[in-house]
DNA sequence: AAGGTCACTTTCTTGAAGAAAGTTATAGGA
DNA sequence: TCCTATAACTTTCTTCAAGAAAGTGACCTT
């Protein structure tokens, strides 16, 4: 996915990541898939993000074997949303630790809140994102539960494959 | 340091994360000076970035609290280069999970080889960002050799506010 | 005095971001 | 049947940053 620069050859393996991961909408979309949200409009009303570019993104995504096309059901039609990969699945320790990592160095804004990361196999918050801090498991996201106090939700993540139908609006940015 | 969008009162903390660290360059930047390759031309040189884009981003990085000037000798006289912040030491574990994921999920170009990253406390390689697969200790940067092959170097990390004077040009672009 | 190194700044072109409006397909209701 | 609504886009237009190349200034060595 290049941008300006291609780095999809570079030598170094966080370089080729970055060739995918580098741009700032992509691994929020990947949050948001992974939380089952992967349709079209609730990425939108999620992200803020402009129709173009959404589109231009999530065609890219899929391009880069980080999204795949999937049916859902709306009403009595079958209409198409995104999941994510394996590949995407296992950027979980990535989102975490940027979770970890802008809870402790970015500055909480008016009416934000602490958002915990539950490991549900043991029941504990862990402050890693790649293995529990408090059982050492791998996590994986069908076993994760994020809480967001602003939204006074617990969201439990989604497998890969996944897109789940649930909350059909109203959702405020994330 | 919005790009197009401010995302630095955003109530996800992943999206404040990125606010900082969504540009393709930062990271790599950070990379970088966590091996101590805090000078202007080093960076340059390492990145292959023009010098209008490296200038800007050390001053937004700086700016961001990612990054502090810090004086290093040239020959008889003092010169300016930049040193890795905590913060920016404590992106170790995005680092390297990033480093993780682009081995298991991008195509090895020709040349390249696989980066090992060792814990020299334990002396294994681990597999994990944040703490060592091998050992179970969380990772710190003067503790991680990054072992590249492809230019032949076992490279020691360093920690928040080091910048070493060693190679003075001449090392391909990583 | 001339040349080199380092850390920039300036100028210019190209192309993506973002905002808003338009498009297509299907379904349900009056 | 026509109208409206919804979802998933595409198109158009403006603005602004990326990238390439050249220029600048401070300081040093020869």
């Amino acid at each position: 996915m290049p941008l300006r620069s291609d780095w999809s050859d570079a030598l170094c393996p966080i370089r080729r990541s970055l060739d995918v991961l580098g741009d700032p909408w992509v691994l929020l979309i990947i949050r948001d898939v992974l939380h089952g949200r992967g349709r079209f409009d609730a990425l939108r009303e999620s992200l803020g993000i402009s129709d173009a570019v959404l589109s231009r993104r999530l065609r890219a995504m899929v391009e880069a074997d980080l999204l795949v096309r999937v049916d859902y059901p709306d009403g009595s039609r079958t209409r198409q949303g995104y999941a994510a990969t394996e590949a995407a699945a296992e950027l979980l320790p990535v989102l975490q630790q940027l979770a970890v990592w802008g809870e402790r160095h970015t500055a909480m804004p008016a009416g934000g809140a602490h958002m915990a990361l539950i490991h549900d196999t043991c029941g504990n918050e862990t402050t890693q994102g790649g293995s529990c801090s408090a059982c050492g498991e791998v996590l994986l996201p069908e076993r994760m539960i994020w809480v967001k106090p602003w939204k006074k939700a617990r969201d439990r993540l989604v497998p890969a494959g996944v897109l789940t139908m649930g909350e059909t609006s109203a959702a405020p940015p994330d």
